[in-house]
RNA sequence: CCAGCCGGCCGGACGGUCGCCUCGCGAAAGCGGGGAGGAAAGUCCGGGCUCCAUGGAUGAACGGUGCCGGAUAAUAUCCGGCGGGGGUGACCCCAGGGAAAGUGCCACAGAAAGCAAACCGCUCGCCUUCUUCGUAGGCUCCGAUCUUUCGGAAUGCGUGGCGGGACGGCCCCUAAAGGGCCACUCCGCAAGGAAGGCCGAAGGUGAAGGCGGGUAAGGGUGAAAGGGUGGGGUAAGAGCCCACCGCGGACCCGGCAACGGGGACGGCACGGCAAACCCCACCGGGAGCAAGACCAAGAAGGGGCGGCGCGGGUUCCGUUCGUAUUUCGUCGGGGCCCGGCUUGAUCCAGGCCAGCCGCCCGGGUCGGUCGCGUGAAGCGCUCAGCAAUGGGCGCUCCAGAUGAAUGGCCGUCACGCCGCAGCGCUUCGGCACUGCGGCCUUACAGAACCCGGCUUACAGGCCGGCUGGCGUU
RNA sequence: GCGGGGAUAGCUCAACGGCAGAGCGUCGAGGUUCCACCUUGGAGGCGUUGGUUCGAUUCCAGCUCCCCGCU
C-alpha cells in the first residue's frame, strides 16, 4: 500500500482549509484532493511546541509510527493528511497515541466510505 | 582514613519483531553491509573548498592581535619558559608592549592630585608698638661735715635660715589611691641695719604686627602626597652628611629571547590610568555549499521611464570640392587635450566604448544530478622531542538526509534512585546486606560542505598521578 | 548560513567612570459628605558571572534572553 509524504508548502496551507480535529498529542488536517492518487501525509512540529531539536524530532517520529500502523486502515486515496505534533505527543504512551489517531482519522472522514484496502 | 589538586576516559549491553535512509549484488522478489555526538549546540576565532576581483605598488580608513621561544594549514588555540598575584601545599589565575610622542582624567576629602610651587606652620634679619629688667644720669630722702661736699637710701628692700603649700618635672610602687626628690614661685616667723625710694637715654628679655629672606621636617585627608627608618648636623630644616633598606643604573656574566645574577656610579629624579584617546609592531581583498557547476522542462527574444554615449575642442597636412593661388567653409587623414564603465581608498598601467547601465511593468521555472565524504581521517606500533607536535611502518573505510532517515513494541541483564519487609551495627542522624515492587530503560543533548580550536550544558561512574592532615606499624 | 542592536522601578524611557533619575502607575497623609481632579510624603531597580580600575549601570570578555536585517 502505497503512502507518500507531503513536501510542498502550498499542500500544509491548502491542508490547514480542510477538516480538522484537535487531540491531546496532535491536530489532524485533512484534505481531499480530488484525484486517485495514493494517501499523502505531513508532519509538522514547530519550535514553540519543543524547543529542542530532540523533542521535536521524538515526537514527529512517533507520529510517524503512528501512522504507520494505523493508515492501511483508515487512509483514503486522493487524500492529504497533516498531522501538527503537541507537546503531549512527547509522553503520552504510544497504545493511547495510536488509538486516539484511529479516532480522530473516522471521525475527520465520517459519511466518506472509500477504504483504501476496499479499492486494492 | 579524611580533605583537596591535576590529567585521561566511559557515558548503557545483548537479542527478537515490524519499519525508515543509504550503499552493494540481483531481471525481480529479495539478500547482505552501514546508519548521530563529546559536545553534533553557541557561532566566538582559525583554515580548507568554491565563486567574484586580481598587472604591480602603497598602505589610508576600519577591524583584530599584543611578555619570550616553539608547534601548526592557520589562529585569539596548544606546548615550554619568564614576570606578577593567590594558596601550608599539590597547584591555580593574569589582554602581561609603550606613561622622559602628545592630549585627557584622578570625584569627595585635603594646604596641595602632578611643569612644582602657593598656604598654614617653623626659623633668621630689620622696623614699629607694648611689656619687663636695668647701666650712665636725674629727682627726692637719710647720715656725717671744715657748709659744700662726701657717703648712703624710708611706708620697705636684699640676702640667707626654718616651716607650710598649688601647678610642673623626674623616680619608686601600685589595681587604684599614694610616696620620694628637684626647680621656680608664694605665704608666715625670726635675725641684722639710720634710712632701706621714684623716673630712666643706651642696652637686654618677652609678646604682637609689618617688610624681606631660609625651609620642605610637620599640616587629623586620601586609592595615591616629591624615597623609608635611625643618627649627625642646622637659626630652623633638608640626601645636607652617614649607616641599613628601597630606586635608577653605564657595564659585566648566564640565556636564542623574555628575563635573571652582580654592579661602578647617581644622590632620589621618572605618581597612577592606555579593557581613556593614542603611539608602536604584526595580521586581515570580499562573499559564503541557499558558494558554485551542469542537465531537463517551459516561457520569452518584450514594453515604459531616466542617465550616459555613438563624440567635442585645437592644430598640422592635401592627387576632395565651392568663384578659391597663403587667409573662409567642406571632405579625408594625423598629432595633442578633454570622458564613461570595469574600479573598489589612492597612484600608475591594462581592457572595452559595443549601444550600455539603472529602476519599474509583464512572462517562465522553482525538477533532477554533481559539489558530498580517502580526509590537515581513524586505530596500533615505533622513532625524534621536556612537551605541543612531527616522521616512518602496518591495518581500517566509519552517516550522507534535503518538509530532511537513525523509529515503534517486547524480552533478559548490569548500574542507579525510591518505597516496603527482615536481619546486623549504631555516635539514634543513619549505615551495610538480602528479598520484593516500581521508575529512568539513564544526564546534557540530534549531523546538514568539511576540518582544527574556544566557550557553554552534562545524571552517574572508572582509571592514573600528586598534595596536606590524622592514625597504625 | 551571515550580520546588527538591546536588557535600568510594575510600564515607557534617560543618565561625562564617583549622587541612579523623569513621566505614568502603586502606597500613606491632606483637602471633599463621598468620588474624581489637586497638594504632599514614601516604597520599589542597573539581566548574570568574572576582569581592568582607588572606584563599574557605564570600559572589556564569557553566558542567558529578546528584537531586527540579508541570503
Amino acid at each position: 500500500m502505497p503512502v507518500e509524504r507531503l513536501t510542498k508548502r502550498r499542500d500544509f496551507k491548502a491542508a490547514a482549509k480542510g477538516q480538522r480535529a484537535a487531540r491531546r498529542a496532535f491536530v489532524l488536517e485533512m484534505r481531499k484532493r480530488g484525484d486517485d492518487g495514493p494517501p499523502r501525509f505531513g508532519f509538522t512540529v514547530s519550535k514553540r511546541v519543543a524547543a529542542k531539536a530532540v523533542e521535536r524530532n521524538r515526537i514527529r517520529r512517533r507520529l510517524k509510527e503512528a501512522v504507520r500502523l494505523v493508515a492501511p486502515d483508515q487512509a483514503r486515496c486522493g487524500t492529504d493528511y497533516v498531522l501538527i505534533g503537541r507537546r503531549a505527543a512527547l509522553n503520552e504512551p504510544f497504545a493511547d497515541l495510536r488509538a486516539a489517531l484511529h479516532k480522530a482519522m473516522t471521525k475527520t472522514q465520517r459519511g466518506d466510505r472509500h477504504p483504501v484496502r476496499s479499492e486494492a
